[in-house]
DNA sequence: ATGCATGAGTTCGTCTTCCAAATCCAGCCT
DNA sequence: AGGCTGGATTTGGAAGACGAACTCATGCAT
């Protein structure tokens, strides 16, 4: 068990997990990005996969636009007029192995009886793949092995 | 960059990771959560150290406990009275490697010109650790080799 | 041209949640 | 008794969430 602190190491100003939890830590845009990792990209998918009201869905997609999480393109289907999409960037693309990592943390936490309905394998060998600790050149660290270091 | 889709393919009521954000996925849970991770357990020392408002600490606690991520204890110092402290539980624990990422993430995508105040090594070895993919015993798979595998 | 369909928003009124400050409360001290 | 201390609830006002209806632009059919 963690020893008590009275104080985090990293103030929550310093600290980039806090600055994430205030970019992205709020459950409509949790759900938009998942959607987006997805591939879900217009308005209207969004709205109805997720059910968000409208008028939230667009203040958040503008502020993930903002953020440079998505970018806002204009895209036409032949006949149709050009309308809006909203597709991930390199740094909301850069978020999918910390949700897949959530993901699989519900796998085991939240649903435990049943087969997760979705996973992961690589392309290559077909063996399933999970989230792990790995030094510079792939070898995994367990947990317990973690060290915290403060930059001084 | 990842196709076009109109519809995820497992629904959000089906989805641990919907699951998970609608748990976990907001503001002040996952900064609560960042604390307890660095071995904060009191109520004023949350409280002073991100600021949330009393009541909604109070409140964000409690469900914290309901949902099984913290416990509630008692401690007791000598000659004080008995108060309660919030320690992470087997499953609150089990989001750590989840908010490293998450941290990791802050570090390259919110802050690279800095240097991060916190960083993480492997005790044994001494190299920095970063989360990646890996097959079960341990083999790092480059993420774009990933394939999302439907249980049907 | 007129009318209709479509997708992406915005407007509006209501309702919930958030928030800060003050207050409460229990137990331990002198 | 009276004061202190840390955990928590109460209160009234502010902010944000919500659902329904509406707007707007464009392409298509008549």
């Amino acid at each position: 068990m963690i020893p008590l602190s009275r104080k985090s190491p990293v103030s929550p100003e310093r600290c980039n997990l806090a600055r994430a939890v205030n970019e992205i830590g709020d459950r409509w845009t949790l759900l938009i990005l998942r959607s987006a990792l997805y591939g879900l990209r217009r308005f209207d998918d969004f709205q109805s996969e997720l059910g968000t009201p409208r008028t939230i869905l667009s203040g958040r997609l503008r502020s993930l636009v903002e953020t440079g999480l998505l970018e806002k393109k204009m895209y036409k289907v032949e006949g149709k007029r050009a309308r809006p999409e909203y597709v991930l960037t390199e740094k909301g693309e850069a978020l999918r192995p910390v949700l897949i990592a959530l993901t699989q943390w519900g796998d085991v936490w939240l649903d435990s009886d049943s087969l997760p309905p979705v996973s992961f394998t690589d392309m290559q060998s077909r063996q399933s793949v999970r989230t792990a600790f790995v030094t510079a050149e792939g070898r995994e660290v367990p947990s317990e092995n973690l060290r915290i270091v403060l930059r001084r």
